[in-house]
DNA sequence: GCCAACGTTGGC
DNA sequence: GCCAACGTTGGC
């Protein structure tokens, strides 16, 4: 999951333990959340538009899917006057820290290791900012933190 | 700040 | 349903 450090970021998780991760507004990035994301399931943390952008710590779904509050506030930048309480558009998790690492795995290593050549988010144009990983990948990247 | 690569919108 | 215009993302 990505997310633009100055917006939020590990740190700032690791502050609230817990989090609704509001805010998506694209489709897929919804799904992901909505249809695949389970509870307990493991989450990378990505920095990105920043300084230096990579995997910065693990984190985990701590809810079932449920309507982002953002989309009905009128203040809200993410405010969407499209949706309604009672046909939510925007559905997100709750995911609470796991581990920060103690130094970001760059994208740079990240596109160095052979390994990882795979993961969507080293995919030349590729913007969305909730992507699945196989457990393969997510092990080789836990161990490049190691 | 630039730019590539998308996603979204809206006219037809 | 097509597609041009526009907006956004995100690395550099």
């Amino acid at each position: 999951m990505k997310s633009e450090p100055s917006e939020y970021s590990i740190d700032d998780l690791k502050r609230d333990k817990c989090a609704p991760w509001y805010g998506v507004r694209n489709y897929l990035a919804r799904n992901y959340m909505r249809d695949k994301m389970q509870r307990e399931d493991l989450v990378l943390f990505y920095h990105s538009s920043c300084p230096e952008p990579g995997v910065a710590g693990i984190a985990r779904v701590a809810s079932e899917s449920y309507p982002d509050a953002t989309q009905f506030d009128p203040k809200s930048h993410y405010y969407d006057p499209k949706a309604t309480t009672d046909k939510p558009r925007w559905m997100l998790v709750d995911v609470k820290i796991e581990q920060s690492f103690a130094k970001v795995i760059s994208l740079p290593i990240l596109r160095k290791t052979k390994t990882l050549q795979s993961l969507i988010i080293l995919r030349h144009g590729n913007r969305l900012s909730i992507t699945p990983v196989t457990k393969k990948e997510f092990e080789v990247i836990v161990k490049l933190a190691s």
